[in-house]
DNA sequence: CGGTCACTTGATCGTCTTCAATACCAGTGG
DNA sequence: CCACTGGTATTGAAGACGATCAAGTGACCG
């Protein structure tokens, strides 16, 4: 079909190595466990792949067959029902690893919102890779937890909280996206449109304009256009996020 | 303070490995990753603890200085807001393995719904046993992984499941509780409150209860006693909890 | 320019919440 | 044995928040 019209972007073996020791996301990645020296085995294995946006790389139900790794651009990860209602679980960006999952299907689909490439590993290759270092196992563990700690607060956003609490969360979130632990940006663009949001907000496209519209005339943010965000109030922004007022 | 005085049952070391071999846990637990040769260096670090129905025993924000693992009982794991709306992430039984958090403090807080036993490990002395045993790392990266699923599952019935559909998908989930992968009871026991099921839900109690009451009057479901359940339309309800009705 | 797509804004509707009363059940003590 | 109590569950009525339906705006692009 033609949704699967991937292009593998083939590398010989040596420049595969310079690709990886010399990436981007390595310093932020789960391969930075894995020591330069033995970096050759990771490199081998990987698959450079780039979709544009809109492309779904990750189909729900679908055999588990690789493990991926973002290395740029961002990606939104979504459960859908049969009737079409989506949850997106989350959003990816550069170094975050993708395909954990035990069972031998996805639990869930990945799709491009803007240009996206990663490095794509056959499940079976990288797990015997994995059994000889420990190291990365660990790094892994590390970073499903996190995840997990993650996913917990979002329960509460998506269970506890109301449309306001639930965007001021997100921004302040989206507003430590990258950032060095206790830094944010008071200003920043949103690859992904108001239906992403809402959907991964659990609300609808208006109500997540609206509440973006009443934000914006208390002061608490401004839109300079639709896709940047400027943070005018982040004490204020954190403590709606926390259900103080 | 009072909710401190926690019991730890003192064993000698042979019967603490009496204790782990023969543990009613260790068959559905990430202990069982270690060999029985090995498995006293564990039982050596376990402290056993029992609480009572009600008591707290994890706190959100304190210390994340141990590692627990269930072997009787039910726990609910929650999130607090500043002003009490609570969010519980989960109800975990036997052989649940709690404190994975990489964060020095606990993301979550723990309760017991009835008795509740466990093991404890002091986090620093698990995490040298662990570098021996690849396996039991092994084990809890599937174990993580799982629960992310899992977590992905109730992202998408509290952002987009109705009132109904989060009965069902729970009621469901609860009757597949324990029981070998595909089988399920058709009656069982419920042992936490309305309360419990509707912060689970992200509902009110008597969105729940309302809710039960309909399910009843439809016939997909019983309520011998508000603790017993009967699922009369298994079909009914995996159908409904799709949101194909 | 006409077309599409994303976003915004308004009016109305419905599901779930809130508030309140009542029922139920186990435990306690008269 | 029965009245009393406290916790839990159920049921009813009213209200609110966010959803739905609908229209309008603006940007981009062939």
């Amino acid at each position: 079909m033609a949704s699967q019209q991937i292009h593998p972007i083939m590398l010989d073996p040596h420049a595969a190595l310079e690709q990886c020791t010399a990436c981007d996301a390595r310093p932020v990645s789960v391969c930075n466990a894995i020591p330069d020296a033995e970096m050759a085995r990771l490199a081998a294995i990987a698959v450079v792949i780039e979709v544009p946006a809109g492309r779904t790389f990750i189909r729900e139900g679908e055999p588990a067959d690789n493990f991926f790794n973002i290395t740029a651009g961002t990606a939104k990860l979504f459960k859908l029902l049969p009737d079409g209602r989506r949850q997106i679980t989350g959003f990816v960006g550069a170094g975050h690893f993708l395909g954990l999952a035990v069972s031998d299907t996805y639990a869930f689909s990945a799709e491009a919102i803007d240009t996206v490439r990663f490095c794509r590993f056959a499940r079976a290759k990288l797990r015997i890779l994995l059994d000889d270092f420990p190291l990365m196992e660990k790094r892994l563990l590390e970073v499903a937890s996190n995840e997990l700690v993650a996913a917990q607060e979002q329960m509460l956003l998506l269970g506890r909280k109301t449309a306001r609490e639930r965007l001021a969360s997100f921004l302040m979130t989206q507003s430590r996206q990258g950032m060095p632990c206790g830094h944010s940006r008071s200003r920043f663009t949103l690859p992904m449109t108001r239906g992403d949001i809402a959907d991964y907000l659990g609300l609808t496209i208006e109500t997540v304009s609206r509440t973006l519209t009443r934000l914006r005339a208390e002061q608490l943010i401004d839109t300079p256009s639709a896709n940047e965000l400027q943070i005018c109030d982040g004490r204020g922004l954190v403590s709606l996020a926390e259900g103080l007022r």
